[in-house]
DNA sequence: TAGATTGTTAATCGATTAACAATC
DNA sequence: TAGATTGTTAATCGATTAACAATC
């Protein structure tokens, strides 16, 4: 069946494997198995091949997966085949670390438009961006259509940023702020916050 | 019972928990229940009742928690009562955005020495830290005993980097290159890469 | 052909939710 | 007491694994 609402959890996975292969790919192979993808990435070889099944039969029995085919298809899947733009509001040490990453070129996406409320900051060079006004971030969002953004104000600011945001159109965040946003359904969040990740790991020191 | 080996997956609620406990704090607030931290988090108020009747008996019938208390409870639990030095390996934007991050205080974690590979950037300041040769990393580790170790290099030297740490003792890596880590059995690996964090929303959009 | 590996099924395992007695 | 909310049980739901026929 191809109409099954996907679990979260196996696309949650998909970047992983995408990632996984590009590695392969760059290491000069050209096909691969779920055993060896797996072993790569600490996952099951049996659970690489349940979630692929979800959305189609891209390997052959005894030869196991093109590599640049699925590659290909993951990204599909994923929509990342263009370009997706991004807003960043922050130009702190996150948001300028953010700006100026690297790892976004060729990964599907690239961050267009740096925004701070700070008079202090506005009109700095941040990477290849001059931060600009926070006053204009919703006209900009609407006049460019953008639909992605970062969060990396601080955890005091960031539900009335996000609320802006969702409000001028943004249906996916990416929040560094360390604090749980509280979004409508339809709009998606992704929270990255070193704290929790390392209070998740001391629990076991 | 008490000695049962609790799930990974109620272990990354924890500080979720304890995050909204301390917001909640900071309001004025000096009791919650189930049911208004779950709506703060986006998590149900029977799961967060069942997550915490793993560790204990932390709330009251009729009135709910004690925000102190359970602040308290879940710190010892998560055993960031005393503060964990972190060492940051790799001075570029991430690095350097991570060793200035005034987020760790009072959390439980402080960064206590940057290291970096370059000649051009070992010697300058990040932060309050003199950025030191990676030569002597190893031996930095086994002087110290510092358990928890920060990756911030290029993918390609990420695996090399994530070996000698554990070499010389190093339990938990909070990972930021974009690529899977193998370590042995016992050492604890997060990752955080904002690529994978967008792929998985830009499938629903 | 023989060997390898897929896609899929069925079984197992684990996590979440609903519901409620206990009790503050 | 009446109302509220916990801790826990049982039921439901979902995810993972093992195994194997199909087939390249």
């Amino acid at each position: 069946m191809e109409d099954h609402s996907i679990p979260d959890i196996i696309v949650g996975r998909l970047p992983l494997y995408l990632r996984g292969l590009l590695y392969l790919s760059q290491e000069g192979r050209s096909v691969t198995s779920s055993q060896e993808l797996g072993e790569r990435l600490g996952i099951s070889a049996a659970q690489i091949r349940k979630d692929l099944s979800q959305f189609g039969e891209f390997g052959k029995q005894g030869t196991g997966y093109k590599i640049d085919y699925l590659v290909a298809q993951l990204r599909q899947i994923l929509h990342v085949t263009q370009v997706w733009e991004i807003i960043v509001v922050g130009a702190g040490d996150i948001g300028s670390a953010i700006a100026r990453y690297q790892g976004f070129a060729n990964h599907g996406f690239a961050v267009r438009m740096v925004f701070d409320n700070n008079p202090a900051v506005i009109g700095i060079e941040v990477g290849n961006f001059t931060v600009q006004d926070a006053v204009i971030l919703s006209q900009a969002i609407q006049e460019t259509g953008i639909k992605i953004a970062m969060i990396a104000v601080p955890a005091s600011q960031a539900q009335a940023v996000a609320d802006k945001l969702v409000e001028a159109g943004i249906k996916a965040i990416l929040n560094y702020a360390p604090i749980s946003l509280n979004v409508p359904s339809g709009v998606h969040v992704q929270n990255i916050d070193p704290v929790t990740h390392l209070q998740r790991m001391t629990y076991y020191l």
